[in-house]
DNA sequence: GGGAATATGTTATAACATAACGCTCTTGCG
DNA sequence: CGCAAGAGCGTTATGTTATAACATATTCCC
């Protein structure tokens, strides 16, 4: 039970990371990363950021622009083969660095509309409020 | 016409920044700004981190995170003393650096309303796209 | 087995950002 | 005037995030 470990078939260095990663509360800096692997072997910053590129690029992990820094990927609807990924977004506590990640379609519509009328081909989109979270906002 | 340079009463390094930024076409880093800035005398990172923060503060810069560089604000109604801030997003072009600004408003409307409903409060919002601007895609 | 592709390990360095300290200059006020 | 408060400035040092370059190992597939 517990966790899969290997939904994607991942090498050791990425699944290493990929499970501090689904086991932290909060983002992670890839150097933050590698003190908690320092165990297991690890011990420069490209091992952790090499599998941090491929696990992105999976879309098991997420990259928060604004904070420097990675999640696991948390959306919805779960594992599946599909790409749900049309444009995340996610909501970032300042306070006490809680992530949440939500899927607005109707964003990602409204953005992709803005982009095809300027004739602007999106690779990848960047969505990211700062502010604080419902228990924070209340404290 | 050309420049006014003080919308804002900006101090000597403030403007100088400013000034960079405004001719630029691209966005800049910190350091590229530093870098042409040291015949006015500037010298250290500080400085100029310390006029942008400012910028950023007025409205005047924005921070493109996922690039981690400024530009300066170049949204439609120009100056004048409202706060036209609701949410910005940012076109950015990965082959030719150019980045066009544009608040959709729907976007942002969108935004807050998932925000209202899950009683996070936000305090700034990032909206950046990667992709190719018109004229690199057709190339 | 041979060869391509991918992953790994390591050292060094680049690029981005802030801490901490002290000085200056203005401004308001008793 | 004298002086305290606040903002800006300059400098050194350091912290944090990310990549270059090179050598070796592993995996996969024909």
């Amino acid at each position: 039970m517990s966790t899969d470990t290997t939904p994607h078939d991942l090498t050791r260095n990425q699944s290493l990371v990929f499970d501090v990663l689904e086991g932290a509360e909060v983002p992670l800096s890839a150097y933050t990363i590698l003190d908690q692997l320092r165990d297991q072997g690890l011990r420069a910053p490209l091992q952790v950021y090499r599998a941090l590129d491929k696990l992105v690029a999976f879309g098991l992990v997420h990259r928060l622009e604004s904070v420097n820094a990675f999640v696991a990927c948390n959306h919805p609807s779960g594992a599946a083969g599909g790409d749900p990924h049309g444009a995340v977004a996610f909501a970032i506590c300042e306070n006490c660095d809680s992530v949440a990640e939500f899927a607005e379609q109707d964003v990602a519509e409204r953005l992709r509309g803005w982009a095809k009328a300027e004739g602007f081909e999106p690779h990848s989109t960047v969505i990211e409020l700062r502010g604080l979270c419902e228990v924070c906002a209340a404290a």
